[in-house]
DNA sequence: CTTGTTGCAAACTTTTTGCATACAC
DNA sequence: GTGTATGCAAAAAGTTTGCAACAAG
């Protein structure tokens, strides 16, 4: 979605272009996976005046546009990315705590499984796959 | 494992048996999948003078030895289930909110795929897909 | 007796909410 | 002008911690 799309896409479903809201969905953008913490922090490099709960209202009104996605990467707070970042889900080692995005692809007869199977339509997007790289190094 | 079995476990490791963790792991044992507050109800039916942080500790005591495990099935407090129950992982609709326990036989081909290509070991029990169930009844 | 375990209360982290003000349209 | 969005501060939800008292082995 271009940066026209978007701007339209809010104002076609009712809602206001602020500020605010465009400086979050390029802390998003620029942050590659964040929590709305990091996302704050991010925001206030460019305006002292943004405040945490609006980080978490602008949040949910991104994702329920599609403009950006969540996923749970540890036990903590959830991290959000742009939907600009091709579509893929995440293995995350315990071990070393390394984040790899996987292509959806691998997925395909888990998925066409499910549909058939159980008539069940999974969101790719955020599954998050935990387990251990092979090869990692210990947890220090 | 059987009673016997996780009690000697549990001192082998140089653990106390005590009453509360009998009451604990009972209480995961009879809820099937449950967040902590709901195990501190179902621990309180027998006895009410146990507290909250020891249902914490206890959980990841138990879970250390390997007798419970837990999952994320809603964007909340975690549920946790006995490893009596054979290993599964979860699918969770988003819209009726219904969870659905499957065979992890059908993620054999994508934890090959992760293992070889990724040299990644999957931990499925931990494993929770979000997504619709296609028939499923839409939100109230 | 010794040391792990518990209860309690307080602190912490993350998220949500109510309400008055501000501002996008 | 009208109603959505924001800032603020307080509350909520879930979890963790320090410490004295307790109890398992």
């Amino acid at each position: 979605m271009t940066g026209l799309d978007w701007r339209a896409t809010l104002r076609g479903r009712g809602y206001r272009l602020t500020p605010q809201r465009e400086l979050i969905l390029q802390a998003v953008d620029v942050l590659g996976h964040a929590t709305p913490d990091e996302v704050l922090s991010e925001v206030r490099k460019h305006s002292t005046a943004v405040n945490q709960s609006t980080v978490y209202r602008t949040l949910e009104v991104l994702e329920e546009l599609g403009l950006v996605r969540h996923a749970h990467l540890s036990e903590r707070a959830p991290t959000y990315h742009s939907v600009r970042d091709r579509e893929h889900f995440h293995l995350v080692c315990r071990n070393c705590q390394r984040v790899i995005s996987v292509d959806p692809e691998v997925l395909a007869p888990l998925l066409a499984h499910l549909r058939e199977e159980l008539a069940f339509e999974a969101d790719v997007g955020h599954l998050t796959v935990f387990g251990i790289c092979t090869e990692c190094e210990p947890t220090p």
